[in-house]
DNA sequence: GCAAAAGAAGAACAAGTGTTTGTTTTTCGC
DNA sequence: GCGAAAAACAAACACTTGTTCTTCTTTTGC
């Protein structure tokens, strides 16, 4: 590849570089094992590496880990900001981050998977630096959530912990491949959310909560 | 301890076992690192035993983990079932089932904690045998679900997951010492899910929704 | 082209890992 | 008490871990 005629200062140059190649193997092995399970040898060897040869890279293990974490919540705050960008109700808004964030975790987005399986206080040395990037991202969805016209005295804290709880949670049950998509699971969990689950006393009298149990 | 009158079989003897306790520091120490990062070393040690004496007692580590796991569903298991029999309501059911869980999570049992925190994919070797017992437990809210008196075809597999994601994943960022009792937070969750959080078209008329964010 | 710097190789280190094996101590049923 | 069985000790094993150090190779700025 010739050089592009006169950059007079490459930044990020030496095209070549297998940086990338190590994140992206590191974010493999990290997603897959959990952190401390993930071990040097392993990632280097997917890029072709040395073990040694990381340290030209990072100064340690937990760096590397560092650089994943933070590329990982780019990548979903980029694409949760770039669904949002598509829709002005709250309501869509809302889904359509959901939506945006299960998309980049279910689809096995390393990087995405190792910001929610890679628990903080499980890297002391890390926890403070991780638990911010997290908030960080979250910030968004505290916004997400203030502008839904709610019931006055909603618990939004709540509401919001509620919601992020279950989306971070599904990687632990969802296999890919089923009817159940990201972007209808989504619209399920936000629909049950909006959607009154409690019948009002107003609505088709139906039977009595004492019956057997499936009416 | 004098042994109690004539016990032809005395099950469970050799009464100063050092079993339990050693259960619990493999608790301890598995819910605070993590399976993969507590070393067999550290969890007999805080018992005064030494590695080779473990052996005595499981197989290898990974039986060490199946044991917690399946005391730890136990725990939790009994717990919930307690807290049940006082209501008969389903929603107050689910309410009082969400608060035992919530308890046995945050008031930092460690054998629940290690069934929440040790995802069974990162132990390939006991993967099966630890869903299966999460799944036990689970069918719980499976009951739970179907007793409550919901309007027609909603999807309460999916009410489930998101509820139980939401609780399981608390640990990550509750903080005990708060007024946000466990308690508390199970009324909370699950007022935010029998509550219509979307305005009726016929409640108070309102502000528009294209006003301003905060109403 | 050249000096300097960056990237990677190669080999090793010290510490920690789960586990095994043989022996000794403790406990229990009789 | 006695013999058997369980529990614990004590010491090692083979291996893996993160990391370092020195040397070579490649790239870059001038």
């Amino acid at each position: 590849m010739p050089p592009p005629s006169a950059l007079p200062r490459t930044r990020q140059s030496r095209a070549d570089s297998r940086l990338p190649q190590l994140l992206d193997a590191a974010a493999a092995q990290f997603a897959a094992k959990g952190y401390q399970a993930a071990s040097i040898r392993d990632i280097v060897q997917s890029v072709g590496m040395l073990p040694g040869s990381l340290y030209c890279h990072f100064a340690n293990k937990d760096e590397l880990l560092a650089a994943v974490y933070a590329e990982g919540v780019r990548r979903i705050s980029d694409a949760v900001r770039l669904a949002l960008a598509r829709h002005t109700d709250p309501w869509d808004r809302l889904e359509a981050a959901c939506a945006a964030h299960l998309e980049a975790l279910l689809d096995r987005s390393a990087y995405a998977l190792v910001v929610t399986s890679v628990t903080p206080d499980s890297v002391p040395a890390l926890a403070a630096t991780l638990v911010s990037l997290r908030d960080g991202y979250e910030a968004l969805f505290v916004e997400l959530i203030a502008e839904l016209p709610l019931p006055a005295r909603t618990a939004r804290r709540t509401l919001r912990l509620l919601l992020l709880g279950a989306l971070n949670w599904t990687p632990n049950w969802y296999r890919p491949g089923g009817r159940r998509t990201p972007r209808r699971l989504a619209r399920e969990f936000v629909g049950l959310l909006k959607a009154p689950l409690l019948r009002a006393p107003l609505d088709p009298p139906a039977v009595h909560a004492s019956s057997p149990a499936h009416p």
